[in-house]
RNA sequence: GCCGCGGUGGCGAAACUGGUAUACGCGCAGGACUUAAAAUCCUGUGGUCGUCAAUCCGACCGUGUGGGUCCGAUUCCCACCCGCGGCACCA
């Protein structure tokens, strides 16, 4: 075969059949001595396939994985598919396909384009989330949560689009609209499961300051950002029904208001709750309140029509207040002061308390609402401007920093004294008690959707009729007791709040789950729960998952009593699949499927199978392997996925099934490769492939353009003009060593018939000192740029190194062979394809038939194939070392300034550059010096060793 | 509004702890080779001005804007403008 330039097609997929073959990138998992687990986040297969956007992480984090391997290390690079889940299904739906037919096309299309790019993936190792040997496990996961009181049932709001009949995730929600059919999306309240990760809050908060963990700052305030972990204090209100006469004094109830700014409540002039609070239901539901019919009236019909909402009309609405009065105050016990107590939707049960103390001095949204209802406003801190007026406009709102008025003891303090002091005045008469909150909710786990892992539970009416729980009592009191730790919420929770009111919603939905009564985890035995093969697949909105239209599916025995049971029918989120799949990686053996011939999910199998422990992961690997020394992925994934990735793994520890409880040693966020301005997606129709830029320049070129675009944290955008640029340079590259190991093969003449051809000169001595130098040099700074991930620089330096090999054109054969091994050695980790193609003629002499490649109508060289003897792959080859002592120059530039500008730049000896005086002797011999200098006095001279001489007139 | 990231030639970008701004590449211009083109190679390439020219010489200006600290600032401090991403009636 005869090749004329570098043609990367005729060879990449060569390589890429004998590195699998060979298994060069599958490690001996038990008997590794350096384990390097280098992991990237795993894809969902669309089915459009893998784009540029998509193959520049994977390239980055095959970068380093190859570093390291040849750094020594035994690096695991796994690969997987996060194929279960709402955007699998989506794709299906529009397409009119079966999700799990669809699931086995992109899986082909995912995989070969994935080999197409050259990776190091240990491809035994891969796994698909829709495979029940995987699933089933999520399910173990999902059934240990339950039985130790991580999940809970309860009635939640979830976004609902009407005209597609279907549950949305918030992301699925823009302004307000459905995503896909533009649709104003409303709330509905279902039953959902829930992973009570707020429990962990304080955990996943506190771990982020840990010396240990090593995540870039902007990740964790990232995750510290999302937890939103606030200090503040619940003051408790007496409610009284009305302020003057002396029956109506008496307390009839109270309203704790959560507030970060306690400091301020000598400025509260009204109390405000949300529609959903418990008490705004009292008020309609208890009589004996004696709340008069038309104000009774009133209320109700604001708060059905702000349970109706669509956050479409909150949203056009602005800022405006709405709200209307209870006919009840609140008594503020620091002063005395009755309070109006209103009802407006700017309050959100959600947060807090679910009640607000106004404070319109001090705070927009209070002043906005005591405009409104011409509530009075009381100023109780003056800003640095001093002002002291009375505040009468939205722009003197004083939020900001300050000093106390008008707060009797706080006077004269500054806001933060003033809150400390203020708490612990509160806290001491018992009006008040500090708490911690969390901006963090609780995980809502469950989808009524199909494609995705079935919820192994099981719940039977008659235990539940009985009062049967899974959980003993004393377990039970011990989750209520943990539960309400960071919640005050439940103190809502009353004796009949079992009854439904004339909304549809109880009281309980906004306190704690019971026993769970009537509810069992499937027995572990017994899993997984297989998805059914439906044709009926899609969602229909009815409140309930296509699972439950299934009889054969939802009928099952009760596990506690053995009678006739239903069975869950929501499916697990996409979150939970991808929550676990690293600790998986490791654990999976080659096994028949047991599965085989059970159903439709045999499709859906590979060959491999769970080990035979029963964890999903096997101990003495995970030990050896875990936690991932190198995680990498998107920044759209820093707040979601790895919150709740690490707070399973925490969970997981705390059961006692694993023995660390952070996952991620370190965590890389990579940038994100934009086109024409924008985010690559399919409805701006600006998706670019890789598979045409492979197949015209080879995975190596786009692979060092991807790299060479910008910092690999940044992203960028990408432009086929440079794509060029690098096949050039690697053409540059192919031309330079194959031209070394033309000519320096001895049976031909290297310059035979060459138009151009000098005499063959060998590079003196000077010359070959200078790139030793420059060799060691570049050395030492690619192999600092690839340990930070610096791949544009490294490229950047590859090629200055290129450069200067390339200045001695036509006595090259004549250069050691090392210059061009480190060449390719450095170069590996970006273009692997190409080096090992190299390096394998580099290392076995081969013959060529002409050795006049560098000259203009060169003959070719010929590359034979030769099948490569093992283990000799570039890959493997250790990484090449620097000597210190070749990157001292015997020679510097130094810099002279006068007054801080640059005049002149003088070289002296290394030795001289050392020492004050002998630099300034030499810059006095420069005539441009003195010129700066003439007629000027030197009152200082700075001088900073080897680099500059500064003098200052 | 809050949080995070960024703003440097025609373009993508370098400059690591304050120390010669624009490395490396793309593009562009000119040249070599060629009948010609492609490919390849070589040279130049921040701006303005130096009362004609200047590739060789020199001056000044230049890292979003305006200040400050320093012998010296892309880098540190203060105030602001613009772009991108996330959160948002969060008490």
């Amino acid at each position: 075969m005869i090749v004329k330039k570098l043609d990367p097609l005729s060879f990449e997929k060569k390589w890429q059949k004998i590195w699998e073959e060979e298994g060069i990138y599958q490690p001996d998992l038990a008997g590794a001595g350096k384990p390097f687990y280098n992991l990237m986040m795993f894809p969902y297969p669309s089915a459009e396939g893998l784009h540029v956007g998509n193959m520049y992480a994977f390239t980055g984090v095959d970068i380093f994985g190859r570093f390291m391997r040849m750094k020594g290390y035994d690096v695991f690079e796994p690969i997987g598919l996060d194929g279960f889940g709402i955007h699998s299904e989506n794709y299906a739906l529009k397409i009119g396909k079966h999700p799990a037919e669809q699931a086995k096309v992109s899986e082909k299309n995912f995989y070969r384009q994935l080999k197409s790019i050259g990776n190091g993936f240990a491809w035994k190792n891969r796994l698909e989330t829709y495979d029940p040997d995987y699933y089933r496990w999520t399910q173990w996961l999902f059934v240990q949560m339950f039985k130790n009181g991580l999940a809970y049932k309860k009635k939640s709001p979830v976004n609902f689009c009407p005209s597609c009949k279907t549950v949305l995730s918030d992301e699925q929600v823009i302004d307000g609209m459905c995503e896909r059919c533009k649709s104003e999306v409303v709330k509905k309240q279902m039953e959902q499961w829930f992973f009570r990760i707020t429990r962990y809050a304080g955990k996943l908060l506190q771990n982020t300051f840990k010396q240990s963990f090593k995540w870039s700052d902007k990740v964790k305030i990232g995750q510290r950002n999302w937890i939103g972990k606030k200090e503040g204090i619940n003051i408790n209100y007496p409610i009284i029904a009305g302020p003057v006469s002396q029956e109506s004094q008496t307390t009839v109830d109270e309203i704790i208001c959560f507030t970060t700014r306690p400091d301020t409540n000598f400025g509260a002039t009204f109390v405000v709750i949300a529609p959903e609070h418990p008490f705004a239901e009292r008020l309609l539901s208890d009589n004996s309140l004696k709340l008069p019919k038309l104000l009774k009236s009133h209320i109700f019909d604001y708060v059905a029509t702000s349970r109706k909402k669509t956050s479409q009309e909150r949203i056009a609405e602005g800022r405006e207040k709405t709200g209307v009065f209870t006919g009840f105050y609140c008594v503020n016990q620091l002063t005395g002061y009755k309070m109006p107590l209103y009802i407006s939707d700017f309050v959100l049960m959600e947060f807090g308390t679910g009640a607000v103390v106004g404070v319109p001095g001090h705070d927009k949204r209070d002043f906005e609402f005591a405009k409104k209802f011409n509530l009075p406003v009381v100023r109780v801190v003056i800003g640095s401007d001093n002002d002291n007026s009375k505040i009468e406009k939205i722009g003197q709102v004083q939020e900001d920093e300050g000093k106390m008025v008008n707060s009797g003891f706080l006077d004269g303090l500054d806001i933060h004294k003033a809150t400390e002091k203020m708490m612990d005045f509160l806290t001491e008469k018992g009006w008040g008690k500090r708490v911690t909150t969390y901006r963090l909710r609780d995980w809502c786990i469950s989808r009524q959707r199909y494609w995705g892992a079935p919820i192994p539970m099981i719940y039977c009416q008659k235990c539940a009729s009985e009062e049967k729980s899974w959980f003993s009592a004393e377990e039970a009191e011990q989750n209520k007791i943990r539960n309400t730790k960071h919640e005050t919420r439940n103190k809502f929770k009353k004796q009949n709040s079992n009854d439904q009111n004339n909304f549809g919603f109880r009281i309980s939905d906004f306190g704690f789950p019971d026993r769970m009564a009537g509810w069992f985890p499937v027995p572990e035995k017994d899993l997984p729960v297989l998805l059914p093969d439906l044709s009926d697949w899609k969602p229909e909105g009815t409140g309930k998952g296509p699972l439950a239209k299934v009889q054969s599916f939802v009928t099952a025995k009760c596990p506690h009593c053995g009678g006739e049971a239903q069975r869950e029918t929501d499916v697990c989120d996409t979150f939970l699949d991808s929550s676990w799949y690293f600790l998986r990686y490791p654990s999976i053996k080659i096994q028949k499927s047991k599965f085989k011939s059970q159903n439709f999910n045999s499709k859906l199998k590979s060959e491999k199978n769970e080990i035979t422990n029963n964890l999903p992961w096997d101990k003495e690997i995970t030990k050896k392997w875990l936690p991932v020394s190198m995680y990498i992925g998107g920044a759209e994934h820093t707040v979601l996925h790895l919150l709740y990735s690490r707070f399973i793994t925490m969970a997981m520890h705390d059961f006692g099934f694993l023995d660390f409880e952070e996952p991620y040693r370190q965590f890389y966020a990579h940038g994100l490769i934009i086109a024409e301005g924008a985010k690559m997606s399919k409805s701006k129709g600006n998706i670019i492939g890789p598979d045409t830029y492979i197949n015209k320049y080879g995975a190596d070129a786009l692979r060092t353009y991807l790299m060479f675009l910008g910092p690999f944290d940044m992203g960028g955008d990408f432009r086929d003009t440079g794509i060029l640029g690098m096949h050039k340079f690697l053409k540059r590259v192919w031309k330079l060593v194959g031209d070394f190991i033309a000519k320096s093969d001895k049976t031909t003449s290297g310059v035979a018939g060459c138009s151009k051809a000098k005499a063959m000169t060998l590079p003196t001595v000077k010359e070959s000192e200078k790139l030793t130098r420059f060799m060691h040099r570049a050395i030492k700074e690619v192999t600092e740029d690839l340990e930070k991930l610096r791949y544009n620089t490294a490229i950047a330096h590859i090629m200055e190194y290129v450069n200067e090999i390339s200045n001695f054109e036509f006595r090259i054969s004549n250069l050691p062979k090392e210059v061009f091994q480190n060449l390719l050695l450095v170069l590996a980790p970006f273009a692997p394809h190409m080096t090992e193609e190299l390096w394998f003629r580099l290392q076995q002499g081969v013959k060529t038939t002409s050795g006049a490649a560098g000259c203009s109508g060169a003959k070719a060289m010929t590359l034979p194939m030769v099948k490569k003897p093992e283990n000799t792959s570039i890959h493997l080859h250790p990484w090449p070392s620097f000597d210190p002592k070749y990157l001292v120059e015997d020679e510097v530039v130094i810099a002279v300034q006068v007054n801080g500008k640059l005049r002149e730049t003088v070289k002296i000896s290394n030795l001289k550059s050392q020492i004050s005086k002998e630099a300034e002797k030499e810059a006095y011999k420069s005539e441009k010096v003195q010129k700066y200098l003439a007629g000027k006095t030197i009152r200082k001279v700075i001088f900073v060793p080897g680099k500059i001489l500064n003098f200052v007139v």
